[in-house]
DNA sequence: CACAAATTTGTCTTACTGACAATAATACGG
DNA sequence: CCGTATTATTGTCAGTAAGACAAATTTGTG
């Protein structure tokens, strides 16, 4: 049932107006880190507060539409070069001062974020660490600090089934770079070995080249293979991965 | 960012008005079978088609609030006895003939389910099996097949790693209560051996009675022990139980 | 050529899974 | 009281995967 059944209420003016937005949290590992894309904001209210990249969903207009026309409008990455997933609606009744507003929240991921450039309805936009979100560095505006913390959850939690970490690296990667992007996200280490192992048992992913070419980054040691996925969306892994809660982490060195 | 800079659009009514509904696919294990609440719509459009039950978001309401109001109304279920979880928007422009409406979906897992009573705008409402609705034999008012559909997947996938299939069972339940759960719901066979050590090893379940009461269903064979869970949300397993894909099909027999 | 720095492979131990057998506790019918 | 049916619980054993390391391989550099 979507609507309810009695003929008042069947005119919509009848209802308090609402605005259905979408509100995007782009991530990507820059400098060895991962990274989320937010803007500050132009505007009241919470001018000059940093929040996520979004804006209303069109009349004409789905809202996985409407997130990737603003995933290119603002971010200015092609819908297709990225990873993007709905993941959450948030509709308390106060999160925008103004009016009602239900936002649909989005994560994507993608390699080779453009410099992120200060167009749209943004004072500007910029790449901000995400651990930088979460030790609450950053004050966001609206009810973001709570879509970005369920964002990076969600991303976290999907690495352990998926081949998403691939969706941070180009489309040929070594396994060292994929080690890196779970050892980032996850903020931890993997032995290389055993990760090793992992990935090339796991059906998902496919070797490319024997040898990386030239030029690439690490310019001593052994030239690592390049490898890619087989599938485009972001296939399930044939073995999960576990995040492990022991771990030693990273950052409390 | 929520809202748009340009003043002309700050004014709510500048935009085709949106509704904002829930819909909750609410699921129980009855006679063996995992079922689903629906209702039969008593108007236009989809009159006497089944359909999910559902409502308007108030605007005093957020969509959790919204959600847990109507499984009351409508279903009689009491929010504190079901796990109510919100698993994703659809907002397709034409999902409603008559307006824009964006609905936020909702899945609930209880025992127990009250007979279901035709209350609230339903013309009916009745329990009906998942079975039925995944082999197409019911057909669903507005895109609610899809919803249903992404509902019970993600009731399935909350089964591996969360102890969820407690919420299909009363407070106290056997082992093989739980068995008969993951059973039902991926429609598969478990071994009871085998089971039964990984219940025993999760410390999520907590042994209450060496010895089931009386007059319990099985009447013969050994009494079986009494087991809750520890916490009370839907905690996750210590290790996940994971659905494989070459087990036999009960159905398929 | 020795060395450093990566990648890749190997080894070994441990833990978990799945298949299946064996044991334990109860009801029921003689 | 006894044997049997039925269910719950425990045990066994082989196969698989994970984690901790160690070793070998391949390249660039001095």
């Amino acid at each position: 049932m979507t609507l309810p059944e009695r003929p008042s209420e069947y005119d919509p003016r009848a209802f308090p107006p609402v605005a259905v937005t979408v509100d995007i949290a782009v991530m990507t590992i820059r400098s060895n880190d991962l990274q989320m894309l937010l803007i500050e904001r132009g505007e009241e209210p919470f001018r000059g507060t940093w929040a996520l990249p979004g804006g209303f969903v069109r009349p004409d207009e789905d809202p996985a539409g409407a997130a990737a026309r603003e995933l290119a409008e603002e971010t200015g990455v092609r819908p297709e070069s990225a990873h993007l997933e709905q993941f959450g609606s948030y509709g308390d009744p106060h999160r925008d001062p103004r009016m009602r507003v239900i936002t649909i929240a989005y994560w994507a991921v993608c390699s080779e974020l453009p410099t992120p450039l200060p167009g749209g309805d943004a004072a500007s936009a910029d790449l901000v660490p995400v651990s930088k979100l979460e030790s609450g560095g950053i004050s966001l505006a609206f009810d973001h600090a709570k879509i970005v913390r369920d964002a990076v959850e969600c991303v976290r939690a999907k690495l352990e089934t998926t081949a998403l970490a691939a969706r941070f690296c180009p489309t040929e990667f070594t396994i060292t770079d994929l080690r890196r992007v779970y050892e980032t996200v996850w903020n931890t280490t993997l032995d290389a070995g055993n990760f090793q192992r992992k990935i090339r048992y796991n059906s998902v992913f496919d070797l490319v080249r024997p040898r990386r070419s030239e030029q690439e980054a690490p310019l001593r040691g052994r030239p690592a293979s390049l490898w890619t996925v087989r599938a485009d969306a972001d296939p399930t892994l044939d073995t999960p991965f576990r995040r492990r809660p022991g771990i030693a982490d990273r950052h409390s060195a």
